[in-house]
DNA sequence: TGGATATCAACGAGTAAGTT
DNA sequence: AACTTACTCGTTGATATCCA
């Protein structure tokens, strides 16, 4: 419908009023889809041509076609062979297990990322190009981390994009060591320190982003600082590993500056560890180095294809992981120890049977009597529901697991151990068709539990702040002030909401009209710290 | 240049207060 | 009581912007 078909009809009718003619524009100019842009009536862009290519037809006739990609330009990357995959033999109790992955944001690839995580049983994960950054990331951190790991992150300040995190299993006793004395700003990273066999390790992870005009880097800082960190990182008594994406494409031998960074690694006497390609365009930007004589590694640092797909079972990560072993005891598993009362179970004829209390005659002062009944009612409370104490080994959190994905697991498992044997690329076809399928049905199966979880909740607010709470990420044990006694804690409670009412009453009486942002800002919250 | 995220504008649903 | 109005909030889908 245009404009000058508006005119046509209007000038066909005669109208009463100028309000008929109002509605009549109205309604032949009423929006029926959201969007100001949006709607199948806007004049769209013309489509990006990426490439001419030709290709021949089922005659071999030559074709031109004006868009679309050019099968002929993109780089094969070579199959990796057996070693290239974590092996059940590999990972077993008398190893640790590191992998290195450039996520480029792990903000949509939270859920498959953790799968991979724990599907791999790795120890520690160092990630780059996290993307992290705002408060509602917290969301991201619930998925992404599952239960029994931590994750200590460092986001890119200022400007989006980069970030450095490590997850790491909670046994693994790994410290965060800030740089706070010296100034690297051409760079992003982390350094960490984790006991292995009764020595401690240094473990940095770093990030360097590329240089543009936008952002300011400089190459020629960059082997300058680069410098002074090495310089700093080879005094260091023990063993370390600098692992991560540097951006230099260290297979060019006619890339100057890579050959002048690999040249940074020999006069410090370090050996970088990977030799083959990262990265989907046949690079290899990610890197793991170690002194030229250490004897961390139990077998030779790989590469291999993460296999991280998105809810509708497409790849999504342009870079490969390293995997490395380190020969040494996995980190004992941790456990949580929490008390509680199965008040379900209680029978309330047998309880209120036995809430019998005896007054007795002479007569008692308030506070005896409070004392007598607060004794004799958990007398009761703890015949009736006597506190249980309960340990549970913390291990990924996997309630939401159907059987269906259980079994899509198996068989990508199967697949994977059967290319492996036989290397060929019919059976890397199958595995990764099969990694699509999990990683379909593994977001799938998540939203379909959570969802039902939520119908459930229809009418309980409670039960549904905890799960929303849960799921964004703000989960939180609840801290109650310090005190030495009870009656000191409730003072405390009473002191601080009285005054809360005094507060507000006082700003409601200084005022004509009421600020709701001004009555809240004079007002303290209670957030489970200790009361001032 | 492509992908991911941020931002924008329009809309629908819901609600409180005012009007008839 | 029914209706209107003004407003908020969340959703949607397109565009803008940023980053590698």
């Amino acid at each position: 419908m245009n404009f000058s078909h508006i005119i046509k009809t209007v000038s066909s009718q005669t109208f009463n009023n100028k309000g008929q003619l109002m509605h009549l524009c109205n309604v032949f100019l009423r929006r029926t889809r959201r969007g100001t842009r949006a709607g199948k009536s806007v004049q769209r862009a013309i489509p990006v041509i990426t490439s001419k290519i030709n290709h021949y037809d089922s005659q071999n006739i030559i074709c031109h076609k004006q868009h679309g990609a050019n099968i002929a330009n993109l780089a094969k990357i070579p199959l990796l062979k057996t070693n290239s995959l974590i092996s059940d033999e590999i990972n077993t109790n008398n190893n640790i297990v590191i992998s290195v992955l450039n996520c480029r944001s792990v903000k949509n690839k939270a859920l498959s990322i953790s799968d991979y995580v724990v599907s791999n049983k790795l120890d520690m994960f160092a990630i780059t190009e996290t993307w992290l950054g705002s408060s509602i990331d917290e969301s991201v951190k619930q998925e992404l981390v599952p239960t029994g790991y931590d994750f200590l992150q460092l986001n890119r300040e200022h400007r989006r994009g980069g970030g450095i995190a490590l997850m790491f299993k909670k046994g693994m006793n790994i410290e965060y060591l800030p740089n706070n004395d010296i100034c690297i700003d051409q760079f992003e990273h982390m350094d960490f320190s984790f006991c292995h066999a009764k020595t401690c390790v240094k473990f940095c992870v770093i990030y360097r982003p590329p240089p543009s005009k936008s952002n300011d880097l400089r190459t020629s800082l960059f082997f300058d600082q680069w410098n002074s960190y090495l310089d700093r990182i080879v005094t260091f008594p023990h063993e370390f590993i600098i692992t991560g994406d540097f951006n230099f494409h260290v297979d060019d031998k006619n890339d100057s500056n890579a050959m002048k960074f690999l040249q940074t690694l020999e006069d410090h006497n370090l050996t970088q560890h990977i030799s083959t390609a990262t990265h989907i365009r046949g690079h290899t930007l990610d890197l793991f180095i170690t002194r030229s004589e250490s004897n961390l590694l139990r077998t030779k640092a790989s590469v291999h294809e993460p296999n991280l797909f998105d809810a509708r079972g497409n790849p999504f990560c342009d870079h490969h992981a390293i995997q490395a072993v380190l020969a040494g005891a996995k980190p004992k598993k941790i456990s949580k120890t929490f008390t509680f009362r199965k008040w379900k179970t209680v029978d309330q004829v047998e309880l209120s049977k036995d809430i019998v209390l005896d007054i007795p005659d002479t007569n008692p002062s308030v506070d005896e009597l409070a004392n007598q009944y607060d004794s004799e009612l958990r007398d009761v409370v703890e015949k009736h529901a006597p506190l249980v104490t309960k340990s549970v080994l913390l291990r990924p959190n996997t309630q939401w697991y159907s059987d269906e994905l259980r079994e899509s697991k198996r068989n990508r498992r199967r697949a994977e151990r059967k290319w492996r044997e036989t290397g060929l690329e019919i059976h890397r076809q199958i595995f990764k068709e099969r990694c699509s399928n999990t990683g379909k049905l593994l977001h799938q199966t998540k939203q379909d539990f959570f969802s039902k979880k939520i119908e459930d909740c229809s009418g309980d607010h409670k039960q549904l702040f905890k799960l929303s709470n849960s799921l964004m990420g703000k989960q939180h044990d609840i801290v109650l002030p310090t005190s030495t006694s009870n009656t000191e804690l409730s003072n405390k409670f009473a002191h601080f909401f009285i005054n809360k009412v005094t507060t507000i009453r006082n700003v409601l009486s200084q005022q004509h009209s009421f600020n709701r942002e001004l009555s809240l800002a004079e007002d303290t919250p209670f957030n489970g710290e200790p009361l001032p």
